[in-house]
DNA sequence: TTATTATTGTAACTTTGTCGCATTAATTAA
DNA sequence: TTAATTAATGCGACAAAGTTACAATAATAA
């Protein structure tokens, strides 16, 4: 028997961060957009949470931070399945690209779960501000 | 002007640790495997040293760990690119998958320097060994 | 053998994230 | 509307990952 979500106001904060964004946030981006008024184990749970309903995925970058994004288009059953990531390394923004790719084939004997495919590179605005 | 490089014990001993493993390993595995007599801030400098000559390649996991292993096959020059790693979720090996794979395209207007592909699932001795 | 300086170990520190527990508040029943 | 139930929150303590400053040590070159 799973316990009954309740819709709290902290939820809601925490959801209205997320669409407002239109790119990946970690938790000291939640603390900056929340003020530091929410507390770091609340919004670490209220993440988790939203991750476990299937309605946000994390991306985890080289930076050893974990970031959480709104499951738009994938929000249906597969979620966890061909999501690819782009992280610029000049604004560090990360976002997903919501473009299908190719998932790349495995040996014979493996069983493919989950997918998480991390771009690294200049997003268009940076290209340009640099003249790369 | 680079610093030159020293061939230390240290630096040969975490080498041998890389060597003798057949899969990529966190700092803990080095730790255990070094019996625990070499500082941790130490591993952690010898392995980015690593990973700047390019000998090495770090993995960046959902469980918030770094793993490394060697670059046998991509040591060329773009060892950067084309990594495909392989996370069990039962066992927790993390390995590198050798076999070419199709990148991914990016929309218009982003650059690509590097890519991190990291697919979870089974390996073929956790399929046998649970019956999935 | 000596001088130079890269490397190491130590300790302190930062950041990320988790956990237990008392308190608060959302929901349900009365 | 009010009372009862229990999910959710805030707090504090904690653990793990990783970094940094600095003094001591040890490769390398002279």
């Amino acid at each position: 028997m799973d316990k009954q979500k309740r819709n709290t106001k902290t939820k809601q904060l925490v959801m209205n961060v997320l669409s407002d964004s239109d790119s990946a946030l970690c938790y000291e981006d939640f603390d900056r957009r929340l003020s530091g008024k929410m507390d770091r184990a609340t919004v670490y749970r209220i993440l988790q949470g939203f991750c476990d309903e299937g309605k946000v995925h994390k991306i985890t970058v080289e930076n050893g931070r974990t970031y959480y994004a709104l499951c738009l288009h994938c929000q249906a059953k597969n979620h966890n399945d061909k999501h690819l990531h782009f992280r610029c390394v000049r604004c560090e923004t990360i976002l997903c690209i919501d473009e299908p790719f190719v998932i790349p084939a495995l040996p014979a004997g493996y069983r493919m779960t989950d997918i998480q495919c991390l771009i690294s590179g200049h997003c268009p605005n940076c290209l340009t501000e640099t003249g790369l």
